[in-house]
DNA sequence: GATATATATCTCGATGTCAAGACAGTACAC
DNA sequence: GTGTACTGTCTTGACATCGAGATATATATC
């Protein structure tokens, strides 16, 4: 009987073997945690980024187009499989990031079906800044591991993601 | 050096080391898996809940009231709280519940601005149905680790999420 | 006991997302 | 080269969420 609850969800888990102790809710011991620190880490990026007038929806667009390096150029296809939404919802955002002078649109000259999306000067500087900030703020919500304990966790949820990641 | 790329995860640090290598990167190691595998959590549940005919915002609800013990009621404050969603979205969520007659609204006896929301017979089936579901999948999910393994896990995460937790 | 502050819930408008489908262009087989 | 299936992007409509504000009641202060 370890019910120090020690977070919410050691009380979470203890509230359900109260109410349902014929089943094992171990696996949320893991998963409610993962499900609640992703959302407080949204909350930390979203506050992140409005220090440089960015939603994190142009954030995760700004930096898929940064990570590809010069000249900084995708098509709406690969943007959309590298931030896992939908082409509709990778239409509308690059409309308002073109709007908003961050991105350019241009026709693909290899396939005219296709469209060429890049970041423009004040695009790539805008996303350096904000990502410069997002690491500081990661830093601080992992201070309480040490470096070992970090490459631990990592390692533990590299585990869990690889399924995802390389049966597609 | 240790570039394998494992996972989508490892890619994209590698990817941001290519290009920003006067930035360390590591906070991502573990963060971007936390945001990613939320979103893969994410997707199980609502496959499993739909065999039940529920979202996972009427699953989220539900079971807020179904941990709560007899006889299963809370105040609409409390679910927001439980929850982590505003009161306009908790309104909208409990409007619709009771409609589909999974859960019912009547006034505090105690407090005249409060009301009280408590699961319905069908509801409580409902939810106990779909919670078995989620954790079977939940289990699978986390099948790639062993116990011990998933204890290291449970627990780190815990110390990560424990500063959220207690000062509030 | 009057006033100010806090709490509980609901209303409403704006927004971002998804899903399904439309449309144009490409690739491959025969 | 013609037909068929596939791919890439955009359009549209429905929907859940948020955030700010409205209303009613409760609590604290003086």
């Amino acid at each position: 009987m370890t019910e120090d609850a020690r977070d919410e969800v050691d009380r979470l888990v203890a509230a359900w073997r109260a109410e349902r102790p014929d089943l094992d809710v171990e696996p949320l011991q893991v998963l409610s945690r993962v499900s609640r620190l992703a959302k407080h880490l949204d909350r930390a990026r979203r506050a992140a980024f409005a220090e440089h007038d960015l939603e994190p929806w142009e954030f995760d667009v700004l930096t898929a187009l940064r990570r590809a390096g010069k000249p900084y150029e995708l098509s709406p296809g690969a943007l959309l499989r590298a931030t896992l939404v939908t082409s509709g919802t990778m239409t509308n955002r690059i409309d308002r990031l073109a709007q908003a002078g961050l991105v350019r649109r241009r026709p693909d000259p290899e396939d005219r079906r296709g469209v060429l999306v890049s970041l423009t000067d004040p695009g790539l500087d805008r996303v350096d800044a904000a990502f410069d900030d997002l690491l500081r703020r990661e830093r601080e919500l992992l201070s309480g591991l040490g470096g070992a304990d970090q490459q631990a966790l990592a390692s533990l949820l590299r585990t869990l993601l690889t399924p995802f990641d390389s049966p597609l």
